[in-house]
DNA sequence: CTGGACCTACTACATATCTAGTATATACTA
DNA sequence: TAGTATATACTAGATATGTAGTAGGTCCAG
């Protein structure tokens, strides 16, 4: 059962999915993020390939198949993350960080979101000193 | 000339290459972050594959031929999280980074770092308001 | 009830990725 | 210098990925 590593296009697919909820292949494919124009049939393809792999999965509905993802966000990409800082960033998450602040477009709003998401995983952290199961 | 995104495996070796400087193929394969043991000539082929999309390059040594990677860890990685924030994270680095923290075991050290590294983004971003180019 | 619009299932195929073998050159060792 | 260890170049093949076409079903407008 254990559930396969997305490709990029699956990734995706499932960002999509995650975003806006159970979506038809339709909405999926106009919602690509990358702006990319794909034929319907290539989005159908990847979906259904998906669902072989346990990724998605899908209701019969009236006019159209509604897919949702199985997985939630982190449970998909906290293993893929965590194998990228292993294998890229030479396990350290801080350069990783730097990597992800440099350069792309971080807003100040964002950068206050971060800073509290910082603060609660320092929060958590300190709790866990404690160290109840 | 443009410079083709990396695979998994090709980034396994530019992670060795870019945390150990210049290295033989030999050393690059017994420094595989993942541990999977491969035969030489798989971590030579994936190499020489590498030096042709430009990803590396080498000098020919006395032993053994050194390779190096030819573009900074940054330069290679900004582009790649700019793509997986947009794709899997709906465009949220906030979000990225919650998972990139969750799950993966990182020690109050790196909080620490961490840390350090936001404040020197938000003095970035502070510094940038005012405008000079 | 018929024609178009839209959907799914299935098939096909080019390219990329990962893997490793074989052949051959080179260098150190005894 | 003969033999062994090690390196590279080249080749090969299985599997994954991204792409889209064709066939056939369903539903609604006229």
């Amino acid at each position: 059962m254990a559930k396969q590593r997305p490709s990029e296009l699956e990734l995706q697919v499932l960002g999509v999915l995650w975003d806006r909820g159970p979506s038809t292949v339709r909405a999926v494919r106009e919602a690509m993020p990358d702006g990319k124009d794909r034929a319907y049939t290539t989005i159908l393809s990847v979906m259904q390939g998906m669902e072989r792999k346990g990724l998605v999965g899908h209701t019969p509905q009236r006019q159209a198949h509604v897919y949702h993802a199985t997985a939630r966000r982190e449970q998909v990409l906290e293993p893929m993350l965590r194998d990228l800082v292993r294998n890229a960033f030479g396990g350290s998450a801080a350069r990783a960080l730097q990597c992800l602040l440099g350069g792309s477009g971080v807003g100040a709003g964002e950068l206050d979101e971060i800073r509290r998401v910082i603060d609660e995983a320092d929060r958590e952290q300190t709790e866990g000193q404690g160290g109840q199961p």
